[in-house]
DNA sequence: TTCATATCTAAGCATATGCTTAGTTTAGTG
DNA sequence: CACTAAACTAAGCATATGCTTAGATATGAA
């Protein structure tokens, strides 16, 4: 009936994913889009609808592809242990950005602090709850801590987490181990 | 001679900083600085020079706006502890902004991470490195710490600072409050 | 008061942005 | 083969950006 398309979304997804993942998204125009993904803006906005579209796309796939972190996480019988493994795992990947780039949810979490976007916004909070609620599950392996202790910790720990993905963007590896090392001390 | 300005440079440049800290760098426009400022473009232009030379005496500003925190952290007698009321002092301030925005130098030191601009860096390097050495120095009043605890613990401190700056801006006051005593556990 | 000169206003410049559209190419169906 | 419809190309639109400039305004020394 009709030509078929030259390109693969998911492929194209991937590589704007590289770019807002590098730049931020103000930071990333749609012509830098095209470059990247290879494809015209016309076919950008045919697949996706708006830059905006582009990016919700770009954030899925940024968590399919670091899934298995968590199914890592989930599946760990070692408590606490697991989430320190978790957070070596998350400045130890094997993709150079991430060492360079912190987590692309945390750096979206922050460039859209105080902006109204709803559908950026769920998908954020759905992330940091279930990262929060996988924490609690792990602290609660440990019987002799209360709720409100867990609780505590889960609280501290998610926001470790979050300015660790901010610090891999400025400090060095042993600055950054250092931290974590601290950081379950007395966990 | 000639027609005498309007407008205090000091007081324009505070409207400046604020709409900065605000928003940061790129997100803030001349016009937008134009209507904060209360002067138009061609004046901001004349006192200094581009939009840049705005950010940087705003980053001066700001500075000099937070050096009582800084003298008080100096001239502290209780070690450690002075740190951690320096760390509530940072988010206690009665500047709403600061509960918000978090701090402007951290802000501004995750906006460049990976700018190369050197009149920018330059001022953060001096902020950081001050900061650190403060750290360094009220942790060396307890004799019973070694050299390489010291430097871990400053390192520490200072990433959890830097987190602490980006959590202000998405976390509310108990989650905070419980970071920071989180924190000072492991110290 | 005169008038040189710095300050102000507002319009404009070149470029970048997100997005659209007119028109061409191509693939699969009848 | 012919033709329809989707995929493509490239030009263009409206608006925003940082910065400049021509010209009006006001100030203080002579």
């Amino acid at each position: 009936m009709a030509r078929t398309k030259k390109y693969n979304e998911q492929e194209v997804i991937e590589k704007a994913m590289t770019l807002f993942w590098k730049n931020g998204y103000e930071n990333t125009s749609v012509r830098m889009l095209e470059k990247e993904m290879g494809i015209n803006q016309f076919s950008i906005y045919a697949s996706f609808g708006s830059k905006h579209g582009v990016f919700l796309e770009s954030l899925k796939c940024y968590k399919a592809k670091n899934n298995n972190m968590f199914v890592k996480l989930k599946n760990g019988t070692n408590g606490v242990e697991d989430i320190k493994t978790f957070f070596y795992d998350s400045i130890n990947k094997p993709n150079e950005l991430a060492n360079q780039k912190g987590c692309l949810f945390t750096n979206t979490y922050n460039e859209f602090a105080d902006i109204e976007d709803q559908m950026i916004k769920s998908q954020m909070n759905e992330f940091m709850d279930n990262l929060k609620m996988l924490f609690i599950e792990k602290l609660a392996t440990d019987a002799s801590k209360d709720e409100e202790t867990i609780l505590k910790q889960a609280n501290y720990l998610l926001l470790a987490k979050h300015g660790l993905a901010a610090a891999t963007r400025v400090n060095d590896k042993k600055e950054i181990e250092d931290y974590i090392e601290f950081t379950f001390k007395n966990i």
